[in-house]
RNA sequence: CGAGGCGUGGCUCAGUUUGGUAGAGCGCCGUGUUCGGGACGCGGAGGCCGCAAGUUCGAAUCUUGUCGCCUCGACCA
């Protein structure tokens, strides 16, 4: 048994320390490594790939709706972000600036972008006239820089991958309804590739992104009880068409503002996926977006015909439509075994001397590590069916423990005894004073999640001042 | 940016209190035996002790500065 002990100390247990259990984590199953730039990481294979597969996924959603991908500089001259006077506000603290090219000090100081809008906003003013030309659908997949003081892999960090999508529209209406459809997409996507449910809502006037009429999240729930704000979609209005004259002639020749706006993802969802899925034995992989999903183990494979059906088995599955790899390293099986669970490959199938014999291999799920024996003849189907099965029982197991960690607050005590001993959202009534909202947080630590899109009617009056409620609000300690 | 902790082979750390020129385990390379939950023998490589100044005959060890990392806050995706 004192094997496992040492398996046990290489990952600090999730009830112990669950910071230290995340960063261990992401060390062990190879996913990131620091690198000598402060706050930047170096993303490694096993990370990249997960990113790729969401890339992947994501991009073909966009792209059913109609949205085109476009590369936009990664640089801002200083008077172009100055223009629309919120967004600077918002971003100012965080902007990383440009101010020698070359040997040459720069006319004006460039900011690497920390995200994109005012750089659409400048091309769209100059490629929209016509009602014709709407709507606008583009995205771009590539990385910003915010000068975060503190920082944690995928979660936090000085520079990260994401998309924005930037979009610009004749109506109101239309603007509103993309933006909201595009919250949707982020929504199911979770749901059906990383088996993370979310809550979707909309953000206080607090919590909503510098320059937005209107911010949209989804948010999820981490195993730790914490909340993670996993994708945001925001309705600008006519206000950045206003401040950077993106003007279209209507069919009745009138000058009109489009109206426009942004979504995003970033790396930080591989932060939610670990956290949601993982266990004390290292990360684990939804198997719709592991980038191995079936990891083949010789048992004994310096034997007579081992190796060779392990390279069959693999072969058989590729065929069939998996992602599959053999481990055929000399480390011993118990050393693959843990490896396997580290990365959170979801299933394996062990193949030995005497499986061979038996004319069976012998599949194991990562998430409960059950050990199914299925004859050769019905691996592939065996194998299709156990990713299925693991795949939704990864989202119920998942939605299970979101539901049981919601949980109402009739009056501000109740508020603030539930937030300070239970982990997970609280749902109280809210005025819609942002006097409120700073004094919860005052008190607690906790901020508005978002006024979720399904509404109840807890209590008629805002536990907080006792004015009359306007909204019910989820609330809680987020990322 | 505030509070606390930490930087010594690839990793985890000992050595710092009391200055004398660097160690262990794991990993790595070679080789043989092993192989159903992190195997073992033998042989080997690898570190100007985060960086920079200072004190000293002499600094991993003392002083100052600086950079980075971790945890918790504040800010954000």
């Amino acid at each position: 048994m004192a094997k496992e002990k040492k398996l046990v100390e290489a990952i600090t247990s999730m009830n112990e320390d669950f910071a230290q259990w995340y960063t261990d984590v992401v060390r062990k199953a190879e996913l990131v490594e620091y690198s000598n730039i402060k706050g930047c990481m170096i993303i490694r294979p096993n990370g990249y790939a997960i990113w790729e597969n969401i890339q992947k996924r994501l991009d073909a959603m966009f792209k059913e709706t109609g949205v085109e991908n476009v590369y936009m500089p990664m640089f801002i001259p200083e008077s172009l972000l100055q223009k629309e006077k919120d967004h600077v506000e918002g971003f100012a603290p965080e902007v990383a600036w440009v101010t020698q090219g070359g040997l040459e000090p720069l006319e004006e100081r460039l900011c690497v972008r920390p995200t994109s809008e005012t750089l659409f906003c400048d091309f769209y003013a100059r490629i929209i006239q016509s009602h014709r030309d709407l709507p606008k659908l583009y995205n771009q997949w590539c990385s910003v820089v915010r000068w975060e003081k503190t920082t944690r892999p995928f979660l936090r960090s000085a520079e990260f991958l994401w998309q924005e999508g930037h979009t610009a529209h004749a109506t109101e209406e239309e603007a509103e309804e993309r933006t909201i459809q595009m919250l949707n997409i982020y929504a199911d996507f979770c749901e059906q590739y990383l088996a993370i449910p979310v809550i979707k809502g909309r953000k206080t006037d607090k919590e909503k992104f510098a320059g937005a009429n209107a911010t949209y999240t989804i948010e999820a729930l981490m195993h730790d009880g914490k909340a993670l704000q996993s994708g945001t979609s925001h309705n600008f209005g006519d206000g950045f068409a206003r401040a950077f004259g993106i003007q279209y002639s209507d069919k009745e020749n009138q000058l009109q503002y489009v109206h426009q706006t942004s979504w995003g993802l970033s790396t930080r969802i591989i932060g939610a996926i670990i956290m949601v899925h993982g266990d004390d034995s290292g990360l684990v992989l939804p198997p719709r977006i592991a980038p191995v999903q079936v990891m083949v183990m010789p048992i004994a494979q310096h034997k007579e015909g081992v190796l060779d059906k392990a390279y069959a088995l693999r072969d058989q599955l590729i065929e069939a439509g998996f992602q599959v790899k053999v481990d055929d390293s000399d480390k011993s099986p118990g050393w693959k075994f843990s490896e396997q669970e580290i990365r959170g490959i979801p299933l394996r199938v062990e193949i030995g001397p005497k499986d061979i014999e038996a004319g069976h291999a012998i599949i194991v799920r990562r998430d409960t590590r059950e050990k199914i024996t299925v004859p050769f003849g019905e691996l592939s189907a065996k194998v299709g069916e156990t990713l299925e099965t693991m795949q939704n029982d990864m989202l119920a197991r998942a939605k299970a423990h979101l539901e049981s960690h919601i949980y109402e607050a009739k009056t501000y005590d109740e508020f603030k005894e539930t937030i300070a001993n239970k982990p997970g959202f609280v749902k109280m009534m809210w005025c819609g004073d942002e006097a409120c909202e700073l004094k919860i947080k005052e008190d607690t630590t906790a901020t508005s999640r978002c006024m979720p899109f399904r509404q109840e009617t807890i209590t008629e009056i805002c536990p907080v001042c006792g004015k009359p409620a306007k909204t019910m609000v989820y609330w809680g300690k987020a990322y």
